[in-house]
DNA sequence: CATTCAATTGACCAATATGGTCAATTGCAG
DNA sequence: CTGCAATTGACCATATTGGTCAATTGAATG
């Protein structure tokens, strides 16, 4: 990362992060275009570039950011000696609820860098990086105690059905406080209503 | 609709919508870039304007189709006196997936249609046809058969898990056939897969 | 073969947007 | 006031935009 970066006001430094994730994640690497990110941004051409000299140190930039923002949010919140799948997964969607809302595309862009084909990204990118993130998210379901779950189910299909609940669930909630007026999240009530597919899938699939 | 594009040889105009809808569901209206489409559809610009004379003419053009589309599939292949919601919902997913095959990202498009901000666009669409494409979403859960459910559990919450689940099921196995080799879908597997869901949440959420 | 006419092409247009530069200005500390 | 960092935005060559149109192609007809 650029030295000149160090010393930039962090709510400056916040917002050009930001507004780049969301120029990132909506259209890619090439099509990204600098001049939409200085005017979301309300900073000239000029300062950008002083900043971040290339657009490519921007995007390295802004992508080490988000990486180290995950991973660090992700060990601080989940208790790895829960062994119930149910609130490590509940816990996991809560931390990229909170993580959204300040960075809104912050997962798209991650997921976006993947997939990326432009070669300066591929470049800018190390398998390493990409490889502990897939690592990170594999340590997430691991450990788990299977053996609440009822004999007779296919434990399998069970927990495919918990982790597409939960991710539409946190879906759901994101896309309620983008839409109308900007009111912060509640996150207790978003805490209930998870437990309350909690208790379903408790009901149903645990002993 | 252009009285040009009737006579157009079949494939062709099929070839254009394909390469239309994946481009105006990717960047939108306004950002879709004509000049990437007349590529990908493998035709001269000139030609494209021969038959559709603005990029509004082939996007309400494209839009129109794809709206008769899905609703004729629907109509078609979901029994409304089917009253077991499990049923109704596998079907439902197996007729996006069908035509998701065909056109991969014809639900980006109408989807994104519904919150595109450019004003052209806002004037082609009418709120008539707008209003009546959530009409027939909302149509596919009503005269549910609740009785099913056993007496305890929270129906809402219930179906919202399995509306969730079919989705992202549909969706893992799209992403697998647009990923390796371009074998065709194997709808005997798919439907075989769906029914395990179907199993389980009628071990755990039926009577 | 010549004639006709629709299908199709792609060079071309003015307008706009691209990543990046840099001399000039502003703001603030000493 | 000086000096230096922060910040600006006009400017650059190049690429892309939706759209045009005179010219070419292909196939059917007489």
């Amino acid at each position: 990362m650029h030295p000149k970066t160090i010393n930039m006001d962090e709510a400056k430094k916040n917002n050009i992060i930001s507004v780049s994730i969301n120029e990132f994640a909506k259209h890619g690497y090439v099509n990204a275009s600098t001049n939409t990110i200085v005017k979301a941004a309300g900073i000239s051409k000029g300062l950008l570039f002083h900043y971040f000299a290339h657009k490519q140190g921007l995007f390295s930039y802004v992508y080490n950011y988000c990486v180290d923002l995950i991973a660090t949010e992700l060990i601080a919140k989940i208790d790895l000696n829960q062994r119930d799948i149910l609130v490590r997964l509940r816990d996991t969607m809560l931390v990229k609820i909170e993580l959204s809302e300040k960075f809104p595309q912050i997962f798209d862009f991650v997921a976006r860098v993947y997939v990326e084909e432009a070669d300066e990204v591929k470049n800018l990118i190390s398998q390493k990086e990409q490889a502990a993130i897939a690592d990170s998210y594999a340590t997430l379901i691991t450990d788990i105690d299977y053996s609440l779950f009822k004999a007779e189910i296919d434990v399998q299909k069970a927990i495919k059905v918990i982790i597409w609940t939960l991710e539409k669930f946190g879906a759901e909630v994101l896309s309620q406080t983008s839409d109308p007026n900007l009111k912060d999240l509640d996150y207790q009530a978003i805490l209930s209503e998870a437990n309350t597919y909690l208790k379903l899938f408790r009901e149903c699939f645990y002993k």
